[in-house]
DNA sequence: ACAATATCTGAACAATTGTTCATATGTTAA
DNA sequence: TTAACATATGAACAATTGTTCAGATATTGT
């Protein structure tokens, strides 16, 4: 009881102490749910190694079929499929189908310049 | 038996049709193996939401301490500390402890661009 | 020395992920 | 139609992940 009475006084202070300006500030700016769940979502696409693969193999050569995908990142057909839906699901690549055959290319160039950045910093280490 | 057989005959003529010279080039400009690793892990680094958010407000206010993360964020503190471990082991951020308080901020330029670059991409999709 | 504060940590758990396997779909050539 | 080819897919599996819980450190003020 006591206690709780020591508390209640100096828990406005206190709190006041911590949530400061910045705080505040930032709080302010925060952006929705939403909004941080899709940019993880983004940065999730490109958090496996195959997957980073692909994308650099189409950042040299902007049209690849999932043939040569596969040849080229050294896995099955069907891993590969499965994470072309993927990069096809978070928009960073599209396709378009002649006959029998899917040529995959980057959706647009935010994923080049995001890919690149990545890169450099990786580089850099 | 014979399907064997078969398959065999046309193997090598279809491998080299498809083996063309973009894969070739490709290939040849191959990284190697831990690029891909170290490069996926970066991204990887800013696939989760709460890290998200960690660095959106690391981007507005360059210092703040693990308290006022906690209450930015809206978690636990033990959830928020676990957070910063993995961005500290993925070299995204850093921190000065000052007595008993640890002073968080984003490693180097380069996470700002990445994080830029991705928000550009959930901006206009 | 003690209580309060700020941060960190390991274990445990459910949830998610990437690959493999087998098979399905759709297209082309014979 | 049938065989060969290019790609896609569902189920199942081990591996990884993020959070919570309980408690550990370490620093400061009294």
């Amino acid at each position: 009881m006591l206690k709780r009475f020591k508390k209640k006084k100096s828990a406005g202070t206190a709190k006041s102490f911590i949530e400061k300006d910045k705080v505040k500030a930032v709080k302010k700016k925060m952006k929705s749910e939403t909004f941080f769940h899709n940019l993880a979502e983004t940065f999730k696409a490109m958090s496996d190694p195959t997957r980073t693969k692909i994308i650099y193999a189409l950042c040299l050569e902007k049209e690849l079929c999932v043939h040569d995908i596969t040849a080229i990142v050294g896995t099955t057909n069907s891993a590969i499929s499965h994470q072309l839906r993927t990069l096809r699901n978070m928009k960073l690549v599209k396709y378009n189908k002649v006959g029998k055959i899917a040529y995959y290319s980057l959706d647009d160039i935010h994923i080049n310049n995001l890919f690149a950045e990545g890169l450099r910093h990786v580089e850099e280490k």
